[in-house]
RNA sequence: GGCGGGGUAGCAAAAUGGUUAUGCAGCGGAUUGCAAAUCCGUCUACGCCGGUUCGAUUCCGACCCCCGCCUCCA
């Protein structure tokens, strides 16, 4: 039985899908307008292994994750670079697609972008001021009249008279409540801009979610995900507007995961201080970065480092080289073994991907003792379901990936193992001792076994 | 200030009212020409102070510290 901790109810509850048998999952995706860092690469990870794991279940599952391709920064760098908007925007949903693939990451069944869903988010906004929840200030930009939506600040726990807006931000005047939110931007010269009946104008972020949700999901979906920071306001705007509109509930489990942070401080594009994803796979296979956000649950802070990303290497490699002597397929797990039992506890426990890679290195163990294939195949229809391990081992072991910049050719490794071999039948030791300090420092190990010199990188 | 999340051994990271988490590193042993890999054994814990309890890292309360949201952010 699945729980999961919902937001919401700030608990873990057990999770009743809103059709047996079909999940209908919505996750918060990229603003396109540069290269994705850590902290997008943990979001498309974490839900990537959520949709694995629902179906892993048995349930059909429709994941939809959006693209906003406009938005003031998108706007602000496509001025900038002196390039059409959506040349930009396009670019960067290419480059993203590319990191996405490296880090093993599954298409979502829906990735629609903001601008084609104009139409339906105009009309919700319709329906908005119709009921009262919108108006159109003497700016021309048409606002949420959050005082008017009364279960505004349920997602969040934040109540209206405690949010003290101002405190931090100039108030506009031309709002009826500072924390009223922009649905429609009335447009400035030279920006992108579309018809309304309130003017040419581009919308705003929120209804973006609330519109393209409700489009290829519906009114009432199951599941709802994104960063800890998407929490306030955008999450409870996506309530206020979609409920606002509807009158129904909008989603029944909201998740949200932890932030990546670097020296203990988050990650983020204001900061400064974010690692882009084609950065880090120029140090790092993009497996072991895949496995270095598994390590951790997904609700917890993932501090990077080098020193982090290189253990998970350590760990990864383990797991591979447990597998090395096997032809292992991957079949589905036989979810009836006590093994995949524990693994998969762990897993409906919120989704406790560390517990599941414990049940992994136990397998590995085992493994390493009795050499059982069955054991092999095991582990890795197992680490499948986390989408792990699916290389061959001896491929991965010998990735020049793993060695983040040193890749001496297969062949001068394999000219320098056959000079060793000769030493060692001369019982030259310091000479095939040197051999093998040499393509150390080159990153290559070797390693002797009774079947002969094998070798991999690290 | 309001709201939320944390503080676990050298590092990373889970679970748990009493019994080995797990991985890396360390130490001892097996194996090896020596290594590596592997196996066996093993040392380091639960922020601080009270309370509940036969027993608390785990529950309750106070305190200290860290992080996040309240402005765009995954």
């Amino acid at each position: 039985m699945l729980k999961i901790y919902n937001t919401l109810s700030r608990d873990k509850q057990t999770f009743t899908p809103i059709t047996p048998g079909v999940v209908k999952l919505y996750v918060c995706g990229m603003t396109v307008y540069d290269y994705c860092h850590l902290g997008h690469a943990r979001v498309m990870v974490v839900f990537d292994v959520v949709r694995r794991w629902l179906r892993a279940l048995d349930y059909k599952v429709t994941y939809v994750r959006n693209i906003t391709d406009i938005d003031d920064k998108i706007i602000k760098r496509s001025q900038e670079n002196n390039e059409p908007m959506h040349v930009l925007t396009d670019r960067f949903i290419r480059e993203m697609d590319r990191d996405a693939e490296s880090l093993g990451i599954e298409k979502p069944d829906h990735e629609p972008r903001a601008t084609e869903y104009v139409e339906a988010m105009l009309e919700m906004i319709q329906v908005l001021a119709d009921k009262g929840l919108a108006y159109q200030g003497r700016d021309g930009d048409v606002n949420y009249a959050v005082r008017k939506f009364p279960g505004y600040g349920k997602l969040s726990g934040k109540s209206l008279d405690d949010l003290r807006a101002g405190e931090r931000v100039d108030v506009s005047m031309t709002k009826e409540d500072p924390l009223d939110f922009v649905l429609w931007k009335k447009a400035k010269p030279g920006e992108p801009a579309w018809d309304s009946r309130w003017g040419r104008g581009r919308p705003g972020w929120h209804i973006e979610c609330s519109a393209m949700s409700g489009a290829l999901l519906g009114e009432h979906f199951d599941i709802h995900g994104g960063g800890q920071d998407l929490q306030f306001p955008h999450h409870e705007n996506e309530i206020a507007q979609s409920e606002g509109v509807h009158q129904c509930d909008f989603v029944n489990t909201w998740m949200h995961n932890g932030f990546v942070r670097v020296d203990n401080e988050k990650m983020s594009k204001s900061l400064g201080n974010f690692f882009t994803v084609r950065e880090v796979l120029k140090q790092f296979d993009p497996e072991v970065v895949r496995f270095f956000i598994i390590r951790a649950h997904y609700r917890s802070p993932l501090n990077y480092s080098d020193q982090h990303l290189n253990d998970a290497k350590v760990g990864l490699t383990r797991l591979y080289t447990a597998l090395k002597d096997f032809e292992s397929s991957a079949l589905p797990p036989d979810w009836q073994h006590p093994d995949a039992q524990r693994f998969a506890q762990a897993m409906n426990d919120d989704f406790n991907t560390p517990e599941a890679l414990a049940v992994l290195f136990e397998l590995a163990n085992e493994l390493n003792r009795s050499k059982d294939p069955s054991t092999a195949n095991r582990l890795k229809s197992l680490a499948n379901v986390l989408g792990l391990l699916q290389t061959p081992p001896n491929e991965f072991l010998q990735k020049a990936s793993l060695t983040g910049g040193l890749d001496m050719a297969e062949e001068a490794i394999q000219n320098h193992i056959r000079a060793r071999a000769q030493a060692k039948i001369a019982k030259n030791y310091a000479e095939a001792d040197r051999i093998r300090g040499d393509l150390l420092k080159a990153g290559v190990v070797l390693e002797d076994s009774a079947q002969g010199t094998i070798w991999r990188r690290r």
